[in-house]
DNA sequence: TGGGATATTGCCATCGATGGCAATCTAGCA
DNA sequence: TGCTAGATTGCCATCGATGGCAATATCCCA
């Protein structure tokens, strides 16, 4: 091991620059007044010892981290984009990303995102569903004071703090789609009862097929638990009923790609027996056989919106952060999935 | 927003147990010799006010940031598994995750890198391939002197901060597995040529066929790029030749995944015609039809050993790091994407 | 009981930045 | 020239911990 390298201080940077530390404070965070001229000065020798402030110093007196959390349970299957989107807006603004995955059946799930803010000493927290939709969380953040954003489905009374994403017009575009092709009888699986994201996605297609004068029988609904085992298990029971469906909406992907396993093992056709459609849009869709029709989330943008709005609350307050406020809209993709329906 | 509470700290500690802060720190680092009288009545004030010491004093004055840093370029299928096993050691020691994805390709690559740990003042690294493979960023951090792991394929001569994967005895069994099916042309789609993963790959899987007597012919291999599409490219090229293998094997799921859609696109069945591994054993093997036989790759293992292995280098050195060197092996995982060549 | 060794403990400088307040400088005007 | 407001800049305490060294307490044995 190389000993490690002895990096500049703004002691150095003030001797070399001919000025105080404080001017070279000033300049850092360019605050305040400073004569042009010693502006100029002191950013040269800043550019040229490549001086950068210690990070650690600067937060134990501005009592900042320049240090994002990044709270979620399932690692979704989008999770990669999240983070490249974050990280894209934060990393400019100098802050870094602290990654933390937890258990949401845990007992001490509270306890333990406490410990964590408090060890972390994070700034702000960028919380993911279905952590982000479970109370108890949210409240311990908020006694202990740290901005946090979340993504919901829900325009709830702090739009300050949320990036929501509006799943009616996808989901329209999706019924409309299915309807078109002479579809009437369409199963959903819907994710965990009390998840607020899946109750939204049950909402917004019952009205949507609520527009076509289609009602959704509650013997074409099964409630699953956004796993493929899960979507395995709901599609056994969908596809086994005598006047089964001729299409099947599940909530995300990976039920999806349950369903389609399970009209395989039935000798059920996609998209010639049976259409199936899931919720993500993540890239594994197209590698399927046939590839499947979903409705593609922008994670990356929802990911980038949220960075920024929790920027703005942390530097600038709730009302800059409402400033911010976002809506962002999923679209339906066609794939090879779904078709007309047996018969038409 | 509620204020911040105010968080307690080493005076108020010390004054509450009638010591000195001097003494306090002694209790916290448990360094040193303390009355074992003293040192549970200061535990006990520690306890009742909930006491942790700011991280932000203590790297200041310790040169410590008690954050570790994750450096990867592709989020390849199984980060989810390497983020959470990294967390589940680091969060024990106190320690947390600091995530850099980086662009491979980008000509800064190095400079950003070495922006990242000056900014984040991480104690140590782990980089997960290809990164870690560039000879560049690895001189960088050596110059920098921040301790760092890689995950790579090969033992180099720096067996201290690697965890090595040894790809031979699951491609000979894979090898085996195809060769007791009745297979002698397998083909091979390998990883970039410059990724050494990819190289050695490679040449198990040669090795392995010359144990049965059969060589790997070059119109057999074919160059991908770890992506979906140059999956279905190289496919597209082995599976038009009038002599076509009967089987493919591909250097990881996601090229495998684009094999098997080639393969429906050109009529030939799966595992009928034409029997396709990947390489990964990501989930999403099973989610495909029919499910892919892979080599899994024990993500969650590896990144626990490399967390230990950080860890130990951090504290103790290169020698305490030693200690750990570890061998992980990834497993065949027959599924049902292989069955026996065509006429047998 | 005296003296030295050993076990405990406390004082204070220090890490590298920030920010309040005072000091200095400059310009404008009577 | 004298004075003041406004523009710049610097001094120094401070954030919350750590660690060297000195001080004090305790113990053991002659």
């Amino acid at each position: 091991m190389t000993p490690k390298e002895i990096l500049p201080t703004i002691s150095d940077v003030a001797r070399l620059a001919g000025v105080s530390k404080r001017t070279v404070s000033r300049v850092l965070n360019n605050s305040d007044k400073v004569n042009e001229q010693t502006r100029r000065n002191v950013q040269k020798v800043i550019d040229e010892l490549n001086y950068t402030p210690d990070s650690r110093a600067r937060g134990l007196r501005a009592r900042r981290s320049y240090l994002i959390g990044l709270i979620y349970d399932i690692p979704t299957l989008h999770m990669n984009d999240v983070q490249k989107g974050i990280v894209s807006i934060c990393a400019d603004a100098g802050y870094d990303i602290v990654v933390h995955p937890c258990e949401l059946g845990s007992a001490n799930l509270v306890k333990d995102v406490q410990a964590f803010i408090k060890r972390s000493q994070v700034d702000g927290v960028i919380m993911l569903p279905p952590v982000s939709e479970v109370p108890e969380v949210t409240q311990a953040l908020d006694r202990i004071g740290v901005p946090h954003v979340h993504f919901a489905s829900d325009l709830s009374t702090d739009p300050w703090r949320l990036v929501v994403t509006n799943y009616g017009p996808a989901i329209t575009d999706m019924t409309n789609h299915l309807v078109s092709l002479g579809h009437t009888r369409i199963g959903f699986i819907s994710g965990p009862k009390d998840n607020v994201s899946s109750r939204k996605r049950h909402q917004a297609f019952v009205d949507a097929l609520k527009s076509h004068g289609l009602a959704l029988s509650s013997d074409l609904v099964v409630e699953g638990a956004f796993t493929y085992e899960s979507g395995v298990v709901a599609a056994r029971q969908l596809l086994t009923t005598k006047n089964r469906p001729t299409a099947v909406f599940a909530a995300n992907d990976e039920m999806a790609f349950g369903v389609m396993n399970v009209a395989n093992e039935l000798g059920i056709e996609v998209p010639g027996d049976l259409s199936v459609v899931g919720f993500d849009g993540t890239n594994f869709g197209e590698f399927v056989i046939p590839s499947l029709s979903t409705i593609r989330r922008p994670s990356g943008t929802m990911a980038r919106l949220g960075a920024q709005k929790l920027l703005a609350l942390i530097n600038d307050g709730a009302d800059a952060a409402r400033a911010f406020e976002v809506m962002v809209s999923p679209q339906f993709l066609p794939r090879e999935s779904t078709g007309p329906a047996p018969g038409v």
